[in-house]
Formats: structure tokens, sequence, C-alpha cells
DNA sequence: TATTTTTACTTGCATTTTACAAGTGTAAAG
DNA sequence: CTTTACACTTGTAAAATGCAAGTAAAAATA
């Protein structure tokens, strides 16, 4: 597990100390697009993350608020995680990062499209998918 | 050193493989504001980065094109780095970290101040600064 | 000119984090 | 009742980080 002590005061260096690492925008990343995602829902993406550092990351990002966990309706064996209000306020964040990288790597097709709706009304985007993911 | 393996296709994994850490955002934070910074002027960041870290971010950021080298026209002793046209276009990312985190967190005045005018044109903000770290 | 200081790193090593493989406990399915 | 699915935990080697000290070239100072 990550420690979250505080560097400084600055507004970038508090929010790495949270999410300032290789997997955890990924899981967000995740919850962004899918809504809601099991433990297993998670390893199933293409990075590969291992379970220790999967479990790791989902209580840091739950203790802070970025996440929650839910009980599955299905069953009691499964688990739902999906983003906070705080979590679901990454999304804009997160769209910069898809624009800055299809300027500089060749990405998907299917994140182009999405990019593509983005750039009409990024606003507009941004409300529809938070009232989704709120609901 | 960090090695730059691709972990997917994925615009956002590829991202973060290149700066997702918890120092390479804080030293591009630092010229976005400063436009040039010596090797020292990264060490007098409140964060506190140690020196052999310092120049293993800086190698690899530059590798990556996202920052360059420059002689000093002062000194030969002294080394400039600046962001190339790449890192540049990671301030819409850095502006967004910003209001995410002001949201949540509390965070400096002077920092507060900057991001005021930041809502009042977003665009026009991130135009003015572009064009002021590119000359 | 000789010496000290500044600057940008490098090196060594202890501590922490990560990656990989395997295992555990509970719930559900057959 | 046994097997499978699911969400983790544990152990351990490899890698990254943090800290202190050292180095080499250039600049400032005596």
């Amino acid at each position: 597990m990550p420690k979250a002590k505080k560097r400084s005061d600055c507004p970038v260096s508090c929010s790495l100390d949270i999410w300032g690492d290789k997997w955890s925008l990924l899981i967000v990343r995740d919850l962004l697009f899918a809504k809601e995602c099991t433990y297993g829902d998670f390893l199933k993406s293409a990075e590969g993350i291992s379970t220790n550092i999967l479990a790791a990351r989902l209580l840091a990002l739950e203790e802070n608020r970025i996440i929650e966990k839910l009980p599955h309706p299905d069953s009691k064996a499964k688990v739902l995680y999906r983003l906070t209000r705080k979590g679901i306020d990454l999304l804009p964040l997160m769209i910069e990062i898809n624009l800055w990288a299809e300027k500089y790597f060749s990405i998907p097709e299917d994140r182009k499209a999405m990019l593509k709706e983005v750039k009409k009304d990024k606003t507009g985007f941004i409300k529809a998918l938070t009232k989704k993911l709120e609901s």
C-alpha cells in the first residue's frame, strides 16, 4: 500500500499523492467507461494488473473517496465498485489525457470516435456522461 | 530509470507509461509556471525530490520529447530545461488537475487566483500561456 | 594563479514498492 | 457433496525510491 503522506500544499502534488501512479487512473478509466466493475473486471483489462496491486489500489482509492464498494445485486460473492462524485469529477482530466495522447500516439479507432464526440461539444459530453455515472 | 514498455494501446495507459509517477508532472508543473528551470531550480521545489530521481526523470522526459535541454546563456556550468510543444500541450491536463484539486482540497491562495482567471476564459488562458511558453 | 564555491549530476546502499506465483475463504453452481 | 467462481492474501524476488556522500567541470573569489 502506498502511504498518502502529503508532500506539499500544491494541488498537483496533492492529487498525485492520491492517484499519481501507473495503475490508479486505469481503474478510474475502467469505471468511467463501464460505470460499475467487479474485481474480476479490472483484472480483465489489457494492461494486466496483478491481484495484490489491484487490491492495494482499490483500497487506497476507496480510502480517498474516489471509489466506493457496493453489494452486487445478483450475488454475495461479487462486489461492485463504482466512482463517487469525487471520482466522476476526474472525467475532464481523463478527457484531456485522451486528447493529449491522440495528438502524440496512435490510438484505437473506438477511442478516436469517442473523442470526435468530445470535440463536438466537450461540456455536453461531460454533463451527459456524468449524469449517466451518477444514476 | 523506469522502463518505458508499453502496456497496452490505450491512450491513458500510454500516457501513464511516460509521466505516470509521483514526480514527472511536478517537473512539468514547474516548467509551465517558470518557462525555464535549471537542475537546481527543480531541487528547490517544496516537494523535495532527490537528486538521483530528478536526474532519472529529466532524462526520461527528455527521451520522450516532453522537455529539452538548452545551454544557459550566462554560464556553461548551468543547463536550462524547457518544455517542448508536446510538453506545453500538457497544459490543459494540468489545468484540470488544479481544478479538480481545488474542488476537493484546500489550495494556496495564489493558485486560487490563477484558477479564477482560468474559469473566466479557459481557452484564452491556455492560448496565452502556450504562446508565452513557446517564445 | 591558486583556492573555494557553484552546478549538475553519479554512486552506494538501505528501504519501499512492484511483479509474479501460489494459496485461502466464502458463496454459488452442478 | 463436490467443484467452480470470486475476491482477495501471502511469500518472495526484482525493481524503484530515498538518503547521504562523492565527482567533475566551470565560475567566482582571494
